[in-house]
DNA sequence: TATATATTTTAGGCAAACCTAAAAACAATA
DNA sequence: TATTGTTTTTAGGTTTGCCTAAAATATATA
């Protein structure tokens, strides 16, 4: 069926307007895509045509883009690899998890289906990245979890860190700082009503951090 | 120095040329590497201009093409990338050496330096790939093995298999069934003068091998 | 509602990496 | 040495994926 090789750039084109359509549910600007790529608008209306030709997107003029169910399937599928390589750079070849993305980013667009499938079996089939990201699995399928803030929890109640979400090195080398990483178990002391801040309980010490901080640091419930 | 980055085309030329050229010590023509990249003379000839602009090699009219102290630098790093992807994928992911050539021709082109060194400690410092070809060092290092054929050997000498040549799939099913791999001890038990073909031991049984079926397995003498 | 601003598309161009056809250079041999 | 054949290069063309500038459309605001 959707057997048709794309070229890196389609390749990427695809995963952003998956990204931006939040799982095929909203349509998705050029000017947004363009943003994101880092490619201008022109060139992106190029795009969108070729991809709209082979059904992977819908396009409406001048209205925005839409991903196609075998569009949404392909973009699942380079996730899955990106993700996959975040995991096989991370924890067996040792590289910091603030370091992976970029080298993923190459790594995805190798296209051997048999590939995917050997490093995932040779990884034993992670469902999470090293961001906390879900990986989907061959078919595309992916588990959900229910990921909060830590201010959504009650006074005392327990979390486990299960994404970060701001990639910078700068926000990486504060969390290195406050010993929080995937897999930490967090407790909710207390909430500043002042400034939104929060107090939390992490490696057995109590501190503060600010909204901005707790609003990129996601967890699920224990 | 060298830090141009170069592109995949470029890449795999200079990897043929470096092939054709026995070690940067022929020169090579168009037309081989034509052949070997299955491209048009024409576009060879436009390639070989651009790579000698970058003085990665040195093109006389009408002569040939000799490659230069900085592009064998840059062939062996790419060389290393394709082995060490080999024996990642023969070793860890399980995949027959048959398999792996055409997955190595793409993640070869994935040029993070420090990508290759992390892969290269993960895989414990290989010397040789799956196929017995040995793998350059960060700084281009080779050690250098003498291959021999079997037809040198001396009747009851010994020999360990360490390079196939041939990497049809045919050739890899009829070594599967003979039981002779990268590694294997053969003991040479008679030359037979009629078509060079040979009698040997693998195995622990005996078996009659042709010389065209020798002739594509090298070996090192114990 | 008319106008200003922002977004998107069209039109025309460019570089990379390929192609074909034809010309130029080299090599082989009658 | 002149002719034939092979190899290599030149000339001109294509596709992909980008660009800028300008035109078309949509949106926001006076």
């Amino acid at each position: 069926m959707s057997n048709i090789k794309l070229s890196k750039s389609e390749e990427n084109y695809l995963k952003s307007i998956f990204n931006l359509s939040e799982f095929g549910n909203k349509q998705v600007s050029t000017n947004s895509i363009s943003k994101i790529l880092n490619i201008e608008p022109a060139s992106v209306t190029d795009m969108i045509k070729k991809l709209s030709k082979k059904n992977l997107i819908y396009h409406e003029k001048y209205k925005g883009s839409t991903i196609s169910k075998s569009g949404i399937k392909i973009a699942l599928q380079i996730i899955r690899r990106h993700r996959l390589w975040e995991v096989f750079l991370h924890d067996k070849l040792k590289f910091n998890w603030d370091e992976i993305h970029e080298i993923a980013e190459e790594l995805e667009h190798v296209s051997s289906e048999i590939l995917i499938d050997n490093l995932d079996k040779f990884l034993k089939y992670p469902k999470i990245d090293p961001h906390g990201d879900p990986i989907p699995n061959k078919f595309g399928e992916i588990d959900f979890v229910d990921k909060i803030s830590i201010s959504d929890l009650k006074i005392n109640e327990k979390g486990i860190v299960s994404r970060i979400i701001n990639e910078d090195e700068e926000f990486f080398n504060l969390l290195k700082k406050l010993k929080i990483e995937i897999g930490s178990e967090i407790t909710l002391i207390d909430k500043i009503d002042y400034d939104n801040s929060v107090e939390i309980l992490i490696d057995k010490k109590s501190v503060i951090i600010s909204k901005d901080i707790s609003n990129n640091i996601k967890i699920t419930k224990i």
